[in-house]
RNA sequence: GCCAAGGUGGCAGAGUCCGGCCGAACGCAGCGGCCUGCAGAGCCGCCCAUCGCCGGUUCAAAUCCGGCCCUUGGCUCCA
């Protein structure tokens, strides 16, 4: 089975056919520096990411795009906040930084370029020009505007008629724009005042003053800031050319952002500008969303502290990419529950591999052939859309392989049958950006052997018969976080996973 | 109002495109049992679903068609 996607703009489910059979160029539409990176960021990073470790699975070569708007209203309103900075430009670069921090500490593969808006500016005034020449946009009061009634196709990704999109137009705003769903390609003068205010938060400098900070270009049209759609247009013209496979995003930016960057970037170049248009699903809180605008968000620096990486994946994983997810304490609990099984599973294999027990002969044809299953089922999944739930479901399918084949076979193990479930927990885990091996850092190795110090002490208690001494020091062990279970070779413990 | 997505067990969440293997996956919670000094983990088994409502098509529908109800997202900054 090839891969299949689902595509915003023909609302179908489709085989992915690539331009270049070995290449795949991939633009993902990246966040306004103005707030902290949140769990619904997290969310649609960690899926673009499993797209790029799927698609390079299957032998493709990713050019991966993610950019930073970092030229925005919103930016400006945040001068002189806490220590984010002085100006817009230092505001912008703070959360860039710490949006680039975050990201790593999800494993995330790293794109190939984070373009931001203020470096591509140049790129940004021609492609107006071009817009202007062609007859598509227009300037008004030192604004330049895309006329949206000069592209036929208006409307085609959000499946909207032109008519009652334009009867949506504030009023107010018809005094420059000749329709009022034209938007603004190149803003003239600066960032007011006006604007800034229903943004701010507190500690923020003076409005005028920060205003004065806002960035400005010379344009062909007077001194002004960019529009808020034509940046990706350029960025990912510049990066990926004229035509890229697949273009992702956030389901809240289908219009007007997506709606615009098409018209723009189609009006512009004559050619398709994404054939594969894919659109992730929002988080949902009791009965909202989670966003910065409605500041019910958890942050993923936060997140990240609180449950780990490997949890924090495979929680993000658990729904469709294109499905709405609940995000509440029950169902971060749940995904915790469902790593942790699937490292416990990888650990007693490696465990077992290593004991006298791995040498013998034994041959256990059902666990073979479920990590054969499981590896077809994994793909199967992946391929159907980026099935992550049901992929999940496979790698749980060789967990179970793994404990009935301990359990069924104490003393003899199938040394090349456990062999290859730990290959492909290791290999389909990878996909998922789940990592079973977690480094062994040095404190962590001094913690293992106090942990061992305390359970010797606990052995001498009771082969004594103190049981409550020795459960007093098992629950002083557990309140720390480490779980300490009994077995007929002695007592094991796992440390809490930290990443 | 218009556009889009969705309504599946106690929870969560696949399956709906390509009707039958769905008497509905995986997991969590719950209940038995094995194991164990106890607990946990693990294993085995069980419980919980007339798949939003009503009609239609079909030998056969969670899956196709029509109508209705409800939820969410977009139409203003938003992943």
């Amino acid at each position: 089975m090839t891969l299949h996607v689902t595509n915003t703009l023909t609302g179908e489910t489709e085989p992915f056919e690539p331009r270049d059979p070995e290449n795949v160029l991939l633009y993902y539409c990246g966040l306004t520096v103005s707030d902290p990176p949140h769990l619904g960021h997290a969310r649609s990073w960690v899926h673009v990411d499993v797209m790029h470790r799927w698609l390079e699975h299957a032998g493709y070569d990713v050019r991966h795009v993610e950019n930073f708007t970092d030229v925005n209203e919103k930016i400006v309103a945040r001068v002189g906040e806490d220590d984010l900075g002085e100006d817009e430009a230092e505001v912008a670069e703070s959360y860039v930084e710490r949006t680039l921090t975050d990201m790593r500490s999800l494993n995330l593969l790293r794109a190939e370029v984070y373009p931001r808006v203020s470096e591509h500016v140049p790129e940004i005034i021609d492609l107006i020009e071009t817009l202007v020449e062609k007859g598509y946009a227009y300037e008004s009061a030192g604004s330049v505007y895309f006329d949206v009634t000069r592209f036929e196709e208006y409307g085609k990704l959000s499946n909207q008629e032109l008519e009652e999109i334009e009867s949506q137009g504030e009023p107010d705003e018809r005094t420059e724009k000749r329709n009022p769903a034209d938007f603004a390609l190149w803003k003239g003068g600066g960032v007011d005042a006006d604007a800034i205010d229903e943004h701010r938060h507190e500690g923020a400098a003076d409005a005028e003053h920060a205003c004065e900070t806002a960035m400005t270009w010379d344009s062909p049209w007077g001194e002004g800031r960019p529009g808020w759609h034509i940046e990706c247009s350029a960025m990912s013209m510049t990066h990926l050319g004229e035509t890229l496979d697949i273009h992702v995003g956030g389901r809240d930016l289908v219009f007007p952002h997506h709606e615009n960057e098409i018209a723009q970037s189609e009006a512009a170049t004559g050619e398709q500008f994404a054939n594969y248009w894919l659109h992730c699903e929002l988080f949902q809180m009791d009965d909202e969303k989670m966003s910065s605008s409605l500041g019910n968000f958890v942050t993923v620096g936060r997140a990240v502290e609180q449950w780990g990486t490997n949890v924090l994946r495979t929680f993000l994983t658990a729904g469709s990419y294109n499905s709405k997810q609940l995000y509440s304490d029950e169902t971060i609990a749940e995904a915790e529950e469902r790593w942790d099984r699937l490292e416990r599973a990888y650990e007693a294999a490696v465990e077992a591999l290593d004991s006298p027990a791995a040498g013998s002969k034994v041959e256990d044809a059902d666990l073979r052939e479920a990590v054969e299953t499981a590896r077809e089922a994994f793909a199967t999944a992946m391929n159907d859309d980026f099935n992550t739930r049901e992929a999940q479901s496979a790698l749980l399918s060789i967990a179970s392989a793994v404990n009935g084949h301990l359990e069924a076979h104490p003393d003899a193990y199938d040394y090349r049958g456990l062999r290859e479930a730990v290959d492909a927990l290791c290999d389909l885990g990878d996909v998922l950006g789940l990592s079973f091996t977690g480094e062994t850092t040095g404190t962590a190795d001094l913690a293992g052997d106090v942990v061992e110090l305390v359970l010797d002490i606990r052995e001498q208690e009771r082969e004594a018969g103190n049981w409550d001494r020795a459960d007093d020091l098992r629950d002083e062990l557990e309140a720390l976080g480490i779980e300490v279970q009994d077995t007929d070779e002695g007592a094991t413990y796992r440390l809490p996973s930290s990443e």
